[in-house]
DNA sequence: CGAGGTGTTGAGAACGTTCTCAAGACGGTC
DNA sequence: GACCGTCTTGAGAACGTTCTCAACACCTCG
């Protein structure tokens, strides 16, 4: 053990374990490797002097050479998000229990934040990454990080073109099936609060959301896709002002879902991307004394802890969010130990849990 | 760069930029780190033949030269857990401001876990640890990792006789001055919800709830020291009957608080020791047809996403848990680049906020 | 008794950086 | 022209592992 500056003892290193143990570095390495073959006297001399030194293996010297770190990067948008915590919980229980660690980053959707996030990753020589793309921009990191040879599993989201693996739902059927459910208690000015950027917006309001089903932000697009196709079969036409995409915080959606229910003509029901969004519209409802389901109904994506004690207790699709971070992380690690194919995409199937935030539109 | 076995190219390595640059690796080195002293041109073709070559610097390589990963560990019990998660948020932002990434792992109150988490991460090298200490048992790896000179900062709880920071809240006076609210309202019969698991509830029933102050689990002794105090103060004696402690899971915390209402004499006001708690007295309630407030108050610790929406809107006294990540963040950093002082505990001011979860008792 | 395993061991290279040290180039001063 | 200082550069060691290779000891079999 070598004698630091201040006379205090640094780590303990395998030379030390060989030394004390009376062995060549090579046989230590062995013994505390489980690797090769090493006698058992001499094994135990090894284990035992590496026990009172309080021996603690090197990884990042052992990286180096074996040229896997065991450890993945995750890049999601926020961890305060119900989805992506959900996510991450799955993510974080199957690596650990398959040996690997996780180093996480936070973008905040800011594009920048996530090639920062990556490069960063990328230094660290992970192994691979799950990364929920920021909604919008160009992809070059990302093609660039894969061309790299690291493996990437996206989570949630598809970007078309890019060569990795996806696990999420459908997200155009599951939007498809809940505004037919809201069709069919009879009601006919739907509206949707995405959560999306304005850039989506543009997107949204172009006649009968022309390619939207093709929009960078695939959750946004994809879901907005089968609202649009429910609501074009209904015989309905698509209301620019009822498109909404204000950004993904909780403000943002409480605006936005008041601007709603200040229209002339407000939507009689809401349907909200995901769980910020209902805590958004809820909490408009209450500032504004608005009765739900009596006034406005209100179907959730996203089954969040509270959706069951708040009032009115939410109706809601919700993915399995733990599951599609653990089937994520499989993914992953699979193809970080070899698997060869061309990428797959994972589709989870969603449940419709039945609340009491649904009702018939009232008449006026 | 090097050609692989299959005949695909490896990552750019220094040695690779240099030699295409047409200098040594020293000089490469200094031109990419900006250090030392390097010719404008010269510096302008490294730089160059890095861009390149799609160079990145190995961070493992280099932790092992300088002997500093810049990555730190955190250990908490349950990123679910809305307090951990908005910590955790405040940790992650500003260790990367501050240039380091975060090693993140779950441990679920179970000291097991815990102490796996502790040694991988300590084998990972890296130069700090954040951690919330499970509830019980012993604390010898904490111990030896500090001794080892890990600089550690403990999150939330306070643990006797480590040397180690602490951020987090004066939880003894907080929950004195919530349960001195309640009883300001006329409340005689209150129950606390504690989360804690049964050895503490071992502790709690004993006469006063002698030496819980000192409990190991230091967030709910403290906090139920603090309800002693306001309880014994105003005369009262200590209902074991009304001391909970039975899981910090929410189903825990349903059958708790089931409990407590099927009591004979069930308590008129609650003080739940943190959300998840609280949400499990909500959902009892629900499942009970129970009025809150009109026959039961609740009052919570921490103020989630959820506790304005809820029904009724939650009151309570909440941490500022974002900042207390932040403290403990950046305490843990400063102590990593060196700074010597002995342990200092830094207590964050609470807030209470009321909303509609309280009322007097009902008269019966 | 020698050939041919098999089991056990150690020497030393490699991984990709940083950093110390020494040396060369260049300019200015006496 | 010799000397000194500064700027720029490169050689090579070091970090703590893993892993290849060769050497040695021992055993079995013919």
């Amino acid at each position: 053990m070598r004698r630091l500056d201040d006379g205090s003892r640094g780590v303990a290193t395998l030379p030390d374990v060989a030394e004390r143990a009376g062995v060549s570095t090579a046989t230590a390495a062995r013994a505390l490797g489980g690797y090769g073959s090493v006698r058992e006297t001499t094994r135990q001399r090894v284990l035992d002097a590496a026990e009172a030194l309080g021996y603690r293996a090197n990884v990042l010297a052992r990286s180096m050479v074996t040229g896997s770190s065991h450890t993945i990067g995750v890049v999601i948008s926020d961890i305060e998000n119900p989805f992506f915590r959900k996510s991450l919980r799955g993510i974080t229980d199957t690596a650990r229990s398959r040996g690997f660690e996780v180093l996480l980053a936070n973008t905040d959707e800011e594009l920048e934040k996530e090639r920062s996030a990556v490069s960063l990753l990328e230094e660290r020589r992970v192994d691979g990454l799950v990364i929920c793309p920021a909604d919008a921009g160009d992809r070059k990191h990302l093609r660039e990080v894969i061309a790299a040879g690291t493996p990437v599993v996206l989570l949630d989201r598809r970007v078309a073109g890019l060569a990795a693996d996806t696990v999420g739902i459908d997200n155009r059927k599951a939007a498809r099936l809940a505004t037919e459910r809201l069709l069919a208690l009879g009601h006919k000015r739907i509206a949707i609060v995405t959560g999306g950027t304005p850039e989506i917006r543009e997107r949204l309001v172009r006649p009968d959301m022309k390619g939207v089903e093709r929009l960078s932000a695939t959750t946004v697009g994809s879901r907005a896709a089968g609202y649009r196709d429910a609501m074009t079969a209904a015989g309905l036409t698509l209301r620019p002002e009822y498109l909404s995409a204000n950004g993904f915080r909780r403000e943002d959606a409480v605006d936005e879902v008041c601007r709603l229910m200040d229209l002339a003509e407000p939507p009689t029901a809401i349907l909200a991307f995901d769980s910020i969004q209902s805590l958004g519209a809820l909490q408009c409802f209450r500032e504004r004394g608005i009765r739900c389901p009596e006034e406005v109904s209100l179907l959730g994506f996203d089954d969040a802890e509270w959706a069951d004690v708040v009032e009115p207790p939410l109706t809601v699709v919700t993915q399995p969010m733990y599951e599609i971070g653990v089937a994520a992380c499989e993914r992953l690690l699979d193809r970080i130990s070899g698997e060869q194919r061309s990428p797959v995409h994972d589709r989870l199937p969603t449940v419709f849990i039945e609340r009491s935030s649904l009702a018939p539109p009232a008449r006026s």
